[in-house]
DNA sequence: TTCCGTATAGTCGGTTCCGACTATCAGGGA
DNA sequence: TCCCTGATAGTCGGAACCGACTATACGGAA
């Protein structure tokens, strides 16, 4: 498979925006917000504007006119082609079929949990179980009053059940890390230097509590 | 808070081989492999050199020989500084209380599940359960042949289950859906473009279907 | 009437990131 | 003996990314 020529998703919102009508990139910019698309897509103007220019390089879009409104910075509206219609989909495609290697900033702290000492680490564990909680009931909350409502197909807003499922599945693990490790089940063996490198001592029991 | 200094994790790997003992920037990527950590942290021999550097010039590591072998490039061997011994356990504090919004390409793809259509979306995400379940087991046999032998501690490896626990939510949430579009329990609205915007169909049973 | 905050629209320079490339060495097969 | 592959160690130029900044318009408060 080889590397997609565009591969910020950015580029993705801008191309599915064009695809109902023309837009320039700030109103692209207001609309996904308004959408509440902002949470499934990084939305920065410096990075907007760059994705503009990339995807007109490719001819996936182009500018269709050039306005100015009073003495205003002037705005280009670009439209999607026929190109751009078409790799729209395909790219959509490809995105759902194959998963690909993300880096999430909370898995590389949880590689060193260790690092915290099992007290430090339960607390800091349960700090974030009750952020997680609150961005789960806000983001129930909107749903209750898009979807919920019947304003919006629950289709256009699919994606928001699916980040609400991921965040409670994180929720349930740390939950459930947080207890493992109070009630001692996750074993915290005390890791020591020496010459050799690491030697760590073994859980009382053998090896038992290593799952 | 804040933004970091340094953002990008690998600084954060960087800094935990460091903890153990002082080493040059090859040998932490080739470590790093070795123990699996490599689905952790994205490794990328440009990026760790960069990293490096700005580990650096913030005062976090610091060089502490460079020892040439034959007629190879040179080595430079880093060691962490008391102030990134402390700034390592600060960090993953930081990572570990606070999640932060991050963009995973899956969630901009299904942000646009409608432009498939129901029967390709339904065959895209089919095939995505296939790859997700793969990893999964790959996964299992991997803890099973390091934690599950005794080898490797439990706590050492946490964070494999962490994002097994993670894959497992996803293929579910997948499974889900796809049910959901073959039995039209989530309703697929045609949408259609006017010169107002977009309409779309309501479901036939007035809003039912919308949750 | 002036002032302030916010919305509109986009620019720009600096950092970060990436992966293709260089170059050497070691070991095994033909 | 020669060649090929893979490991060792790192360099470099360009692409992507970010967020602070500019500049105008507008509505309401003081």
């Amino acid at each position: 498979m080889a590397k997609r020529k565009i591969s910020n998703t950015l580029a993705l919102a801008v191309l599915g925006l064009l695809q109902e009508r023309p837009m320039h990139p700030y109103e692209m910019a207001s609309t996904l917000r308004e959408r509440h698309k902002d949470s499934s897509f990084k939305i920065n103007s410096g990075s907007l504007y760059d994705t503009v220019e990339a995807l007109v390089r490719h001819g996936w879009i182009e500018p269709v006119e050039t306005a100015r409104d009073g003495r205003r910075p002037e705005r280009t509206v670009y439209a999607a082609t026929q190109l751009g219609q078409d790799e729209f989909v395909r790219w959509i495609d490809e995105l759902l079929r194959m998963p690909v290697a993300e880096y999430p900033k909370f898995m590389a702290a949880v590689s060193y949990l260790g690092a915290l000492g099992p007290d430090r680490a339960a607390e800091a564990l349960a700090e974030r179980a009750g952020h997680l909680a609150e961005r789960i009931d806000e983001t129930n909350r909107v749903l209750a009053d898009t979807v919920g409502s019947g304003q919006v197909p629950r289709l256009f807003m699919i994606e928001v059940e699916c980040v609400l499922h991921a965040w409670e599945a994180e929720l349930a693990w740390t939950r459930r890390t947080i207890d493992e490790i109070r009630d001692g089940s996750l074993f915290w063996p005390e890791a020591e230097r020496t010459e050799q490198g690491w030697t760590w001592s073994a859980p009382s029991d053998g090896r038992g509590s290593n799952r």
